[in-house]
DNA sequence: AAGCTAATTAGACACGTATCTAATTAGATG
DNA sequence: CATCTAATTAGATACGTGTCTAATTAGCTT
């Protein structure tokens, strides 16, 4: 579960992302060349050439060699070409997602979970059936109202089964159904001890 | 000499340069989920996802199945990761520098360049040595004053031998100069025998 | 030191695009 | 058919960034 920061990726795509950098790319890939002569090529004056060539360095894309009063750009991505290279798998993408609003789920309840965070199947105790429905009743706001089709999406981003699991949460009064309307209620409202399954 | 169109390329990494498509598509290499789950999990309006979503796809990394009113959207790169895996190497990169200005060169005088578009050598015989001075005339504007460091440098960028080149170019009239200001003369001025080389 | 050249930095402006709300389309449901 | 829902499209606004000119910095030359 490695914690990637996409930012420096970010920064790497975003440097890609004109097409008069991807010309001085281009032309640096060539051999080295100096800004004037970049500019030139590009039609563009020395300062914007500059700016992309700043960008294209702070990707890790470029080098700079400094020889009296001229620079000297070359193609030279540092390690982040391999980066870029291996940056697609699923595996990888998956990782991007990262700052989801996270309801981290407790430790309790992983050997439940699926990599990719879905359940894995529904605890057969209630021990540990509970904890699972908590970290499910999470997912809803408490100040909604949600209709069943809705209750029944959210639950089936975690486990297929989501008349169960819906069952469940209203069984436990972590959530309440009125004319085929439902909301969250607040935890002083859930039982702890095995509800009626009627 | 593969003819890279670079259009693509510029869509490919412009959809990834943007942190709620990074993040979007973080979300959907966990598994395919609808624009309503998306829109919530990264915290936008339906219509901004489906716009980002708009964009992936046209990019080619996401695909996208319609089951009745929903819309499935899944993480699945056409045959473009690959593409963007061999990307960066050297000799694919040199290509996005395509639409240079191109005077491109005759076909009488490639004998004598490199496949970067550097000459190899001075031709000895003034019958192959014309065409590429022509060629080499053609990377000065007409109504331009260069001073003869520009001219250098111009000419560095295709051998090595800028010194040479220049007088050549001069012998024939098709540069000209006066007080150290260099400028290209029009064709009709150009010597077409072998010029005094005094 | 004074002047010249290459490059970068600062500041202003313009273009592109991310985002929202409102309107529209298309599928499902009663 | 009327209604409801999911998604997209249209239109408006705001933010980001590409581009330019002007000013500044740094290195070389005389």
């Amino acid at each position: 579960m490695t914690e990637t920061e996409i930012a420096p990726l970010l920064r790497f795509f975003k440097a890609l992302a004109h097409e008069s950098r991807l010309r001085l790319l281009g032309f640096l890939a060539q051999r080295a060349r100096t800004v004037q002569e970049l500019a030139s090529l590009l039609g563009l004056t020395e300062p914007t050439t500059s700016h992309h060539l700043g960008l294209l360095r702070e990707a890790g894309l470029v080098t700079l060699r400094v020889e009296g009063n001229l620079h000297w750009y070359n193609f030279e991505p540092s390690e982040l070409a391999p980066l870029a290279k291996s940056v697609l798998s699923r595996q990888n993408v998956a990782h991007w997602a990262a700052q989801a609003r996270a309801e981290k789920p407790d430790r309790q309840i992983q050997n439940y979970l699926e990599s990719d965070g879905r359940l894995r199947l529904i605890p057969a105790s209630r021990k540990k059936r509970y904890p699972v429905l908590v970290w499910l009743a999470a997912h809803f706001d408490l100040d909604r109202r949600y209709r069943e089709a809705e209750v029944n999406q959210i639950l089936q981003t975690r486990y297929w089964d989501s008349a169960t699991l819906r069952r469940e949460l209203v069984g436990y009064r972590m959530l309440t159904r009125e004319k085929g309307i439902y909301w969250r209620l607040p935890e002083e409202e859930w039982l702890t001890s095995e509800p009626l399954t009627r």
